[in-house]
RNA sequence: GCCCGGGUGGCGGAAUGGUAGACGCGGACGACUUAAAAUCGUCUGGCCUUGUGUCGUGCAGGUUCGAGUCCUGCCCCGGGCACCA
């Protein structure tokens, strides 16, 4: 572990030249080993984690950076705290991008993906994080596939996988269908394409099971509450009862409705099913057979997007069949509408247009009664929604909701027509998709008809490779279908033919588990061993942005807990801590043009901010409503008016440009790239940076002339152990003792910076390291102690400077295990502090007291002092407040 | 519509109910230099009559000796959810 240099004198480069050091480190941490982490039970461990990345070919953006710089201070923190740090990185490889550009271009994904996973590699690597890159894992890699295909037998053995025919989101333009999460607005949440809804049979994974879990075990976490509360309204746990409605002309089948208002049962006035609920058919009578199907064709044709179009506005058709109410056996037609969905509670409903909004709606819309059975509002007016008492309810008048509700359900559960009963929204998740670029399910399809798993010994099962990667969109098939020679195969068990799945896992499937891998990621017997399980689960604390709420985070802490109950785990939950990180936006000055459809050569005028509107279909002129389109510049192509310093378009000097911060995308040109950042200020400088702009959970604008104060910052720390001596370098001579000022400074720095990292406020520990460095050498240099300490400081924030500096300083061991400097009490006091005095809450003076001062002392003195004589003038004190160590109020 | 966040100088942002604006950027002035850059130093919320004067943390009130911070009502911005019975 000797660095090979000899401290003392230096030859060049004479100044901090981050482009020699920071490589230099790297190769040094990479070459040693430095973060190479075993299981070690004499030491606590803590498991920091980020969101890996999915490579994609645009490479790193500022923002993935400040995530891993945020993890890779409290990882270097604790390591030099004694902890035994486990900090690992990997990629999320399998994925719709590489797979389009494969359809693009005929690259097959695997050669994409490797190119692009070493170019994030690189980027990453530059940066300085302390990863133990020996734990690198790649989901596509055949030796993880398998786990995750062994993975799914377990969930498929214990029943929580299975397939159905199910109504699914299928996007035409993606070619697969699609997770309702991962649908927004009836558009794909990638790339914002149309989603219609198709019944298809799928693999689907039993979350539900998990649903009432997944809500209890959140209240334990040390998550963000906005997340939390996310988490659980996605569940959506509600409180109810079933109730069981005999049909009029039908005694076999019952329609069952989940309603939480059991208590205006009285109320009912009609029945709504989903258009998909399995009896429609059944009771459909002949006269209006005809106006349902055409009702079902319909509502099956539009898409997502249509229904949320037209919101609000109620559709439907009477099927002709009749319900007959439980409590007083009134006939309620029933109806279909898809306001009611087929996917939650029964799919249908027993419809309170006097209680209920969106009955009132319809009710209203094809005239159908609308009783009151809550006091409290108008029903003819608006549906009353709010708690009440009981009327026209037989048995519940005059009771009030609560009462009504429990009297209602347990009457139902005396007369066997219902129950007490919890719904939830969450709903089964749709497990595949008809890609390529995935992990293949693990299974065959016999000629019996029956879905055998493949034996372990057998796993993975790979992809085959391929030529055309495009979905069959006609169809519905996913390009494995294509494949027979991979497709067809033996059933091990009968020798009979039978075929593999075509379809693929969500890319979900590997983030779900990679967080235990990392544990473990060699092991060719079992996903993880038990020990490294045991040692360092849980995730102590969990890095990545807001957009995964209700995705991987759900989806992962599901797994997990299915893991806890095969005995794979020993937590509850994965991830104990996590913290959010807020977006890197970029800056970009717009104006507008009168060229929407950028045609070339145009007599194009151009706009300022001040003259355009938002119109209906975009911007829009407001002298004459002429369609605009908005136009961004990046700073860099703009010229700087000398005369008022202000930035100007080129070749429009007048025009008013508006600054405007946003999410960085290439559109906007306003995309900052890692690589030339390091290139220009350094590793050091950018990770600095990006902590000191804000605080890490909130999103904040990349700007390229702050990052110059932090490099001012590093050449200073520099400059406090290096001179220049002719035309080298040497370490500058050390004061012997430090002055009680400089002890003092030199303690608080310490106690500030430590709360600071342990809070995760990087920019305020930030700002008290700056001020350290400019304080400290107010009066003389400083000692040899106070500047090693700050190496010390600095190494979780700037790595690379500080393992320099330490260096040069005389030690050749890497600073990353040498202990974090702790706080001697001793030197911290202050012997005099200053006391504001004010008069009516407002400051009119200060003095300057020994600590010791006793609180009628400091009163005393303040009354005295000439300001608050003369501001008194002869008027009464009437009251004295003194805060120990702070102020003085003088009431008047 | 509902639910979360958040509104503090020219800008990013600091402030256990106790000196509002730490730290940084930008700006001004000064030092060094033939000069510039770099570096270092001083100043930098608004206003005026330049006084340790007055107003100031989205707006209007309230609690308090004292409010950016707590309470009530409103305005604006960002995000999430959106026929969930």
């Amino acid at each position: 572990m000797t660095i090979g240099i000899t401290p003392g004198t230096f030859p060049t480069p004479m100044a901090y030249t981050p482009s020699e050091i920071e490589p230099k480190w790297q190769e040094y941490w990479q070459r040693e080993e430095t973060f190479r982490t075993e299981i070690d039970h004499a030491k606590p461990k803590y498991y920091v984690l980020d969101m890996f990345p999915y490579p994609s070919g645009d490479g790193l953006h500022v923002g993935h950076p400040e995530g891993y710089t945020a993890t890779d201070i409290l990882a270097r923190y604790k390591r030099m705290q004694g902890f035994n740090v486990l900090h690992p990185m990997g990629w999320d490889a399998f994925g719709l991008p590489a797979e389009q550009y494969a359809i693009k271009t005929g690259t097959h994904p695997r050669i994409t993906t490797q190119k692009n996973i070493e170019n994030f590699k690189r980027q990453i690597q530059s940066l300085g994080f302390s990863y133990d890159w020996s734990r690198e894992i790649d989901t596509t890699e055949p030796g993880y596939v398998r786990w995750t295909q062994w993975i799914f037998r377990r969930l498929f053995e214990r029943g929580l996988a299975y397939q159905a025919e199910v109504p699914v989101n299928w996007c035409p333009e993606l070619g697969t269908v699609l997770a309702n999460e991962e649908v927004i607005d009836g558009k794909s949440e990638v790339g914002g394409h149309p989603v219609v809804r198709l019944p298809l049979k799928q693999w689907m994974l039993r979350i539900t099971h998990y649903a009432e879990r997944l809500l209890e075990d959140l209240e334990d976490l040390d998550w963000p509450e906005p997340i939390k509360k996310m988490q659980r309204d996605w569940i959506g746990r509600s409180e109810g009862a079933r109730v069981l409605f005999r049909l009029e002309t039908n005694d076999e089948a019952e329609l069952e409705v989940f309603t939480t208002r059991a208590d205006t049962l009285f109320g009912a006035t009609y029945m709504v099913v989903a258009p998909e609920h399995p009896l429609v058919e059944g009771i459909t009578s002949e006269a209006h057979k005809a106006d349902v199907d055409a009702y079902i064709e319909k509502t099956r044709r539009r898409s997502e997007r249509d229904r949320m179009a037209d919101q609000g506005e109620k559709s439907g058709v009477f099927t002709g069949a009749y319900a007959i109410n439980p409590v007083n056996h009134e006939r309620l037609p029933i109806w279909i509408a898809d306001y009611v969905l087929a996917g939650y509670g029964t799919g249908a409903i027993m419809a309170v247009p006097g209680h209920d909004e969106r009955d009132h709606a319809f009710a209203t819309k094809f005239q159908l009664p609308i009783v009151e059975v809550v006091s409290g509002g108008n029903v003819e007016e608006a549906a009353f929604t709010g708690q009440g008492e009981a009327v026209n309810s037989d048995f519940l008048d005059g009771l009030d909701t609560a009462e009504a509700k429990r009297t209602i359900h347990a009457w139902l559960e005396e007369n066997k027509v219902g129950e007490a009963s919890v719904t939830y929204k969450l709903r089964d998740w749709l497990f595949s998709r008809q890609r390529y670029w995935g992990e293949p399910f693990p299974v065959i399809h016999g000629s019996d008809g029956q879905t055998r798993l493949v034996p372990d010994e057998d796993l993975p099962i790979t992809l085959p490779d391929l030529e055309d990667f495009r979905p069959t969109g006609d169809d519905f098939e996913a390009p494995l279908a294509r494949v027979p020679e991979w497709l067809d195969v033996a059933d091990p068990e009968t020798g009979k033919p039978a075929q593999r799945d075509p379809n693929t896992m969500p890319q979900w499937a590997g983030s779900c588990w990679y967080f235990l891998r990392f544990l473990d990621p060699h092991n060719s017997e079992a996903p993880f061993s038990e020990e490294a399980e045991r040692y360092w689960m849980p995730v102590d604390l969990y890095v990545g942005g807001a957009e995964h709420a209700v995705l991987h985070l759900l989806y992962a802490r599901f797994w997990h807990k299915v893991f806890f109950d095969i005995g794979l785990v020993h937590t509850r939950e994965p991830f104990q801590k996590l913290v959010n990180q807020g977006m890197i936006l970029g800056e970009s000055y717009r104006y507008y043009d009168d060229n929407p459809d950028d045609l070339p050569d145009q007599d194009v005028r151009v706009y300022s901010h001040e003259e355009v509107e938002m119109g209906e279909d975009g911007p829009v002129s407001t002298a004459d409503g002429k369609p605009l389109k908005a136009r961004w510049m990046n700073q860099q192509d703009l010229t700087s008016n000398p005369e008022n310093g202000e930035w100007s378009h080129p070749e429009h000097p007048n025009l008013a440009l508006e600054r405007v911060m946003e999410k960085m995308s290439k559109s906007r040109g306003n995309v900052v790239n890692p690589d030339d950042v390091v290139s220009d200020f350094g590793a050091d400088s950018m990770r600095l940076y990006e902590m000191f702009i804000g605080p890490l959970e909130k999103s904040a604008p990349w700007s390229t002339d702050g990052i110059q104060g932090i490099y001012r910052f590093l050449q200073r720390c520099w400059k406090l152990v290096n001179e220049e001596d002719g035309d080298s370098e040497r370490l500058r001579s050390f004061a012997s003792k430090a002055t009680p000022e400089q002890a003092r400074l030199l303690e608080q720095t310490i106690q500030g910076v430590t709360e600071d990292i342990e809070a995760m406020r990087f920019n305020t520990a930030i700002s008290k390291l700056m001020i350290l460095v400019r304080d400290i050498q107010s009066q003389g240099p400083p000692t040899q102690e106070a500047a090693e300490k700050l190496c010390l400081m600095l190494a979780p924030m700037a790595p690379h400077m500080a393992e320099e500096l330490w260096q040069r300083l005389g030690h050749d061991q890497t600073l990353a295990y040498e202990k974090w400097p702790e706080v001697d009490e001793s030197l911290l006091g202050e012997e005099e502090i200053t006391i504001v005095v004010q008069i009516n809450g407002k400051k009119r003076d200060e003095l300057k007291v020994g600590v010791e001062a006793s609180a009628e002392t400091i009163e005393s003195m303040a009354l005295e002092s000439e300001r608050v004589q003369a501001a008194l003038a002869g008027k009464d004190v009437k009251k004295v407040i003194v805060v120990p160590g702070r102020l003085v109020n003088v009431v008047v």
